[in-house]
RNA sequence: GGUCCGGUAGUGUAGCGGUUAGCAUAUCUGCCUGUCACGCAGAAGGUCGCGGGUUCAAAUCCCGUCCGGACCGCCA
């Protein structure tokens, strides 16, 4: 028999015969009676099995998780026993055939958000058939489909970009991939296709997007993953306000037409020197405000060294806490790079504890500027500006997990974080680097700043898009300028040689006639992360791996044979 | 590389110096004609991650190790 209709299509068919394919979810063997649930992506329904009916004896030997096939009338459930949906309907069996049995499944499908994470990625086919997960992968596909349809409309072309790649030597670390045909010598896969898309500004094509996989060598987290996908696009004749807009009206579109929700316009901005030092993050979460206050000032000269000498001082005013959870937070700030976390409590119009027996004179001030509500806590990092305000930062964010503080909150809070510095001083390496990319433009008028003390002060002409605390997208405008790329070259320290062994190719493409232009690269699998609740990337990746960066269920990576390794002339170590 | 949390029947958990290692669910058997987390009765199922140590005695305490997760470093 051929089927019908998805289960979740059914209603049309109403006391008619239709054929039914699925899983069996669940089996009520009532002695003579066997009810059976049966599953197939798009729902579940019962069937009815009748101890006289031909379809008996099958439904009988019928299991958790055999696939099955059940023909027969579909009715309305008796009055008293409907219930919502397609608990309305059951179909009354006339026929049944097990297309195939299958072993008992390691967990329950029905607690598969209970079974451990690692259980659930060994058995990935298994949890897959859950229905929340196929959920999470049905709204992937529909985003993915709704930014196709918007970019194809606005004239972008979809463009691949090669897997096999060259190696660069800065950013992340690259996967390597040996070549047979020239011994010795590796591809890298792309960490992005971020040459290839500018080459293709350089081409001509002047809009190009692509859902692009993505690889980078580096330790993994819940947001993570070394294999991801990003939403590439780029732009010619172009200045940063066209690119935004143009992913402002994406991603209105995408929450419109995916989520129903509407986006506000045009998004919040705010600079990277605000975002860090009003919530202690270049991607804060502003689904609640919780902003630092300023109190170095307060504190200049005081009793309190550690405070009066900081070149910076913030603080947080936060609910009433416990000792314990203050503890909790100082281990927070100081994982985070603060010396210590100093708190206060008020009470009525001064404060106690923590460090009150410095603030007396400064008490009136300090509840003005913080508003903390009485019995409330004041938190505070002082020392140098950026390692403070990062560690009061995670500080709020562990007080939002704490208080649910993004209950009152908008569902989404999407934003601009824009003015990124061009150039980040490395403490380790001594020397500068890029903070987006070597092909960032800087904003024009910093131009005068390169080469002087004052160069960690340039602006980038670069953007990150933020959603509910996770960096979602960024880019740029490039470089389209001989001159300025020779600037910014020189500022991190390659010589004109080295910028030609590294970009040799790019570099005499971009001498070749290369427009103005910009674009920008999104987390696909965050953004679907944050757009169906998922509280990992995992959970909307249909194989992903795990925190060392293992496919449970494929048992990759793997040791090979050592003729594969002879044919590519490696040998391993150990 | 580091910090923290965890690892006990298939799954989820209790037990935290002396238990026949308990409970739920899944599985199997029997009974059961309106269930829907079906019910009832019974059975089987455990190298308490692994190794070492302390102790008369270790699932329980200690050390190491492996595995899983969160985070810091790292991720242009």
């Amino acid at each position: 028999m051929k089927r019908t209709a998805y289960i979740c299509d059914i209603a049309s068919y109403l006391d008619q015969t239709i054929t039914l394919q699925g899983w069996v979810s669940r089996r009520r063997d009532l002695g003579g009676l066997i009810f059976i649930d049966l599953r197939d992506r798009s729902g579940t329904v019962q069937v009815q099995i009748e101890p006289g009916s031909a379809a008996f004896a099958e439904a009988d030997r019928m299991r958790s998780e055999y696939v099955a096939e059940f023909t027969g009338q579909l009715q309305q459930r008796p009055e008293g026993q409907r219930k919502e949906g397609l608990g309305q309907y059951e179909l009354l069996a006339t026929a049944a055939r097990v297309l195939s049995a299958a072993t008992t499944p390691p967990f329950e499908l029905n607690k598969g958000s209970e079974v451990a994470e690692d259980i659930r990625l060994k058995y990935r086919y298994l949890d897959l058939r859950r229905p929340e997960m196929f959920e999470k992968l049905w709204l992937r596909s529909k985003v993915s489909a709704a930014m196709t349809a918007f970019l194809d409309a606005e004239g972008f072309v979809n463009v691949e970009t090669p897997m096999l790649t060259r190696s660069t030597p800065e950013g992340a670390r690259d996967f390597l991939v040996p070549s047979r045909l020239n011994p010795g010598e590796f591809y890298a896969l792309p960490q992005s296709p971020q040459l290839f898309k500018q080459l293709l500004m350089i081409a001509g094509f002047d809009r190009y997007y692509q859902l692009a996989r993505c690889f980078r060598d580096e330790d993994l987290r819940a947001d993570r993953q070394p294999d991801f996908t990003q939403l590439d696009m780029e732009m010619s004749f172009v200045d940063q306000e066209d690119v935004l807009d143009l992913n402002e009206r994406l991603m209105r579109h995408i929450f419109r037409t995916v989520l129903n929700v509407e986006l506000p316009q045009p998004f919040s901005r705010l600079s990277y020197v605000e975002a860090l030092d009003k919530y202690g993050s270049d991607k804060p979460d502003l689904r609640f405000e919780s902003a630092f206050v300023e109190v170095s000032d307060l504190f200049a000269g005081g009793e309190f060294a550690a405070f009066s000498q900081a070149k910076t001082v913030k603080a947080l005013a936060a609910g009433e806490l416990t000792r314990k959870q203050i503890d909790e937070l100082e281990r927070v700030a100081k994982q985070n790079g603060a010396g210590g976390l100093a708190w206060l409590r008020r009470e009525g119009e001064g404060f106690t504890g923590g460090i009150s027996k410095f603030v007396g004179s400064v008490a009136a001030e300090l509840i003005a500027r913080t508003g903390v509500a009485e019995k409330g806590t004041l938190l505070f990092v002082a020392g140098e500006w950026k390692k403070s305000v990062t560690a009061l930062g995670a500080v709020r964010l562990a007080l939002r997990d704490l208080f649910d503080l993004t209950a009152g909150g908008p569902k989404f809070h999407i934003s601009w974080v824009v003015d990124f510095p061009q150039l980040e001083y490395d403490e380790e390496q001594a020397r500068w680097t890029y903070m987006h990319h070597p092909f960032t433009a800087p904003h024009p008028e910093d131009l005068a700043l390169f080469g002087t003390e004052r160069q960690g002060e340039i602006r980038a002409q670069a953007y990150d898009l933020v959603l509910n605390g996770f960096e979602v997208g960024g880019g740029s405008i490039r470089i389209h300028d001989a001159d300025v790329q020779t600037k910014m070259f020189a500022a991190l320290g390659f010589t004109e040689a080295e910028a030609r062994a590294q970009f040799g190719f790019f570099l005499d493409a971009l001498a070749s006639g290369t427009p103005p232009h910009g674009g920008v690269a999104w987390g696909f699998d965050r953004l679907i992360m944050v757009m169906s609740g998922a509280s990992s990337i995992r959970e909307v990746i249909a194989f992903p791996k795990n925190n060392r960066g293992a496919d449970l269920m494929a048992q990759a990576p793997a040791p090979v044979d050592a003729a594969q390794l002879a044919e590519l002339g490696i040998q391993t170590l150990n």
